[in-house]
DNA sequence: GAGTAAACTGACTGATTACTCAGACAGTAT
DNA sequence: ATACTGTCTGAGTAATCAGTCAGTTTACTC
């Protein structure tokens, strides 16, 4: 494993338990077992390292969403592949996740631009992967005829929210993957 | 208004709008008009001051949840009446619920036990009505057999998660109290 | 082995921060 | 007038932090 590497695992273990702020990149440093310097030669800034920590997990998380949609043989089915593979995920990498969780997407209102519109991106590409496994639904017949725009909103606010809280949170969140399938199978299930 | 009123509501709007920690208390003096020390002579940390500003809020939004499901006719109305002044509410005072949505509860990982109690006592409650609503829908009916706890959870990740997206998202949300009422009476309907 | 460029180091710096403290000041009682 | 009290002040402080830089080490080529 290259320094760098060494680098974006330490930041990412201490920006997902501490937070962003309450992280120093001395301890980042320290943790990785490098020299502070070696921080600057290889990142321009500290976010820019949380940058890259975000956009490794980002992008293992939209590959699983992506690969699950494309299997679905129905929408409804491409809804609930998404709200397991979410669970799933996050709970198999909740060091890694809560980096997403913890400090984005608002942290990132003094970035610059073409950070921002980068991290935008790969938020919208999760409501519209969504939104595609509802319109398919409506389509097939497998979803009743909801409003695709305004649910696909709910779905992520549902997956989003009740991770948080499961990670964040100071109880105990008694809910698993299969829990939320079975009430979003019910919203959206076609009323005879 | 008092010095110690003015420190407060300076505080809440910058802490809303900018974060704890990216507020420093030069700031929150100089918006309430009162010399740094003053801030100190009130309270004795700036967490402190966090504190009243956060149970400040807490206290008008529990007060209004606990009307709102003493005057509900039934489990089912009870929940609706939950979602829908949990939006209203947040769209309301927004600018003051920001603080609660921003750094709770994480934060709060560092605070004295005594804090971290009386901070979750109060997350416990906002669940603890919705199971209430929840366990009389079941037996009047109006609600379907569900697991009480786990919807509980489900609908708490739902309101959060969908109101932390609209506040501090970088998208705009299309999606109002009715959509989400729509979406979750369906969820909790009878199935003939 | 000489030359060279990339990788790396860690002491340093300037800026910022939460919090302190010695005293000022207004109001009230005696 | 004097003494006392609670409120308030703002200059000062010790600590912390992200980022810099002059110089060293490593890896590689000829």
């Amino acid at each position: 494993m290259t320094k760098k590497d060494a680098i974006v695992q330490a930041a990412t273990r201490l920006f997902a338990v501490k937070g962003f702020n309450e992280t120093s990149t001395a301890e980042v440093a320290r943790e990785a077992g490098v020299a502070q310097g070696t921080l600057f030669y290889h990142f321009k800034t500290k976010e820019g390292i949380m940058l890259e920590a975000f956009h490794g997990i980002m992008t293992s998380y939209l590959e699983g969403l992506e690969r699950t949609v494309a299997e679905a043989a129905t929408g409804m089915e491409a809804v609930e592949g998404i709200l397991r593979f979410h669970f799933t995920f996050t709970e198999n990498n909740s060091e890694r996740f809560l980096v997403v969780l913890r400090d984005f997407p608002f942290y990132f209102a003094h970035s610059d631009p073409e950070n921002r519109e980068r991290v935008q991106q790969r938020v919208l590409r999760t409501v519209g992967l969504l939104r595609e496994a509802l319109e398919r639904g409506c389509r097939d017949g497998s979803v009743r005829e909801v409003a695709v725009e305004e649910t696909a909103h709910v779905l992520r606010g549902l997956m989003h929210g009740l991770v948080r809280q499961k990670l964040l949170g100071p109880l105990k969140i008694p809910v698993g993957a299969e829990e939320v399938v079975a009430f979003c199978r019910q919203a959206l299930a076609r009323v005879p």
